[in-house]
DNA sequence: AAAATAGTGTCTGTAAGACAATATAAC
DNA sequence: GTTATATTGTCTTACAGACACTATTTT
């Protein structure tokens, strides 16, 4: 028996005792005595494309920070769940639906909104660059460069296509940072790479989007056997076209299959 | 030179343009126009005692869920820092300052609390059980069962001195299972494991810690070597004393030393 | 054939797990 | 001395990194 089961079925032995209630809303109860933050999301929608660790900003049309680029955000409705949140806002500045989307962390210091105080839980997406395009003109895929190796954190810069910085709103270089330092430690250990990646690959191109995404070189060998050890990748037996070379063999990613 | 400094001195060349500002206020800026919703910490306490992994909970006497058990939470103050609030709680609750914390994940699942919509950030810590003493009548030290292994995750049960299961409030079965869930993942490579030890133990001591968070046996020989080679042990020359069998050597944790 | 990358086989070093031998305190 | 655990040493195995070699496509 579930353990979750068991307590339910204890619960019920007890015979419901009347210092207990199961959650119902108590009439005329309120709870809208205390002052009450903002609560948002943000969303840092990465992706790799030529080499490169890239997410999406868009520049801010009024203050605070007017001028300055951020990522996709937006106030959590009232009846809306956060990721529900964060899906939307992606879709609503994107048009992108149905990405691997995931809670980052929740940034709340209190002056981190000048206006006011805002608190918002960060999440992160992972995108096949061909599916992000540029929409609007206040929207730049800006390339990350990542100040620190492996996992020690701290904020990133986004450089725009002319090689320049782009100026960051709010706490958001942080929040990339946190969520470039995320994807790698999950690189490691599960199936998120091919989040970045068309369904067909080579193993060579999963190696290079790991590469980018770790900033450091990975053993040829090593990686190929790995990889195949896994489990996780499905021979398509088809062969790469359109290259100058010996032709790779293309690869999908094992469905999550009913094991 | 440092990246982010960079940033700053490539904004002081372009001489501050006109279409960027620093996040100034604006005067009268009215940010007030949605519906807020609530938003709270709550806190897994941990502590790991006579090879049981346990955690903190307080009766409900208030409506919703009164009778049930939860966590130490309590809403965030309009001008206070998610973690000072987590620590805060600690201390009314249980007196304990200056713990391991840290936050955990975000839930704001919208009818979470039937009341109205709370959003809670979840933090976990890791006390010594030495520390941990039972505060008041209406506050318990229960025991967890994981119905899982390794870093599966899912909800966990909570269960009484009587051996029975305490009913939990909210959602509170899932925050405790999450906050196993990083507890284990952080132990593989993060010396987290003395948070929950005295200031000086022994080997075998720390790997019954670690036995007890992983919920499983570990490799003596191993865990051995692993520890020393790691150089985040100091042994202190002194024996562990009052047992009756040839008593083992007292480490402690090395400091984060100024590397 | 030359160029370029794909893919295979083998060796080596490191670290974990297993097992055995020795050490030392309380009794 | 006996008991119980600590501590050290050695062997085996698994796997990552390194290197060399073969395969296959385009030009």
């Amino acid at each position: 028996m579930h353990d979750a089961a068991k307590v339910a079925a204890a619960m019920t032995k007890r015979a419901r005792s009347d210092q207990e209630d199961d959650g119902e809303v108590p009439e005329g109860y309120d709870v809208s005595r205390f002052e009450r933050p903002s609560v948002a999301v943000d969303v840092a929608l990465l992706t790799v494309d030529e080499g490169a660790l890239r997410t999406l900003l868009l520049r801010r049309d009024a203050a605070p920070y007017r001028g300055r680029w951020a990522l996709p955000g937006g106030f959590v409705g009232m009846d809306e769940a956060l990721d529900d949140a964060a899906a939307r806002v992606i879709e609503q500045k994107t048009g992108i639906r149905r990405v691997f989307l995931e809670q980052l962390y929740t940034f709340g210091a209190p002056k981190r909104d000048p206006r006011t105080r805002v608190i918002t839980v960060a999440h992160y997406a992972l995108v096949d660059p061909a599916r992000l395009a540029e929409a609007r003109e206040e929207t730049r895929v800006a390339t990350l460069e990542v100040p620190w190796e492996g996992e020690t954190g701290g904020p990133v810069d986004a450089i725009g296509a002319d090689g320049r910085a782009l100026p960051l709103a709010f706490d958001h270089a942080d929040i990339l940072g946190m969520a470039v330092k995320r994807v790698r430690g999950k690189l490691d250990y599960t199936p998120i790479g091919f989040q970045l990646l068309p369904e067909r690959f080579t193993l060579a191109g999963l190696q290079r989007v790991h590469e980018t995404v770790l900033g450091r070189p990975l053993n040829k060998d090593s990686f190929r056997r790995r990889m195949l050890a896994s489990g996780q990748l499905e021979a398509t037996g088809d062969l790469q076209t359109g290259v100058d070379h010996r032709p790779a063999e293309l690869y999908r990613f094992a469905r999550r299959s009913a094991v």
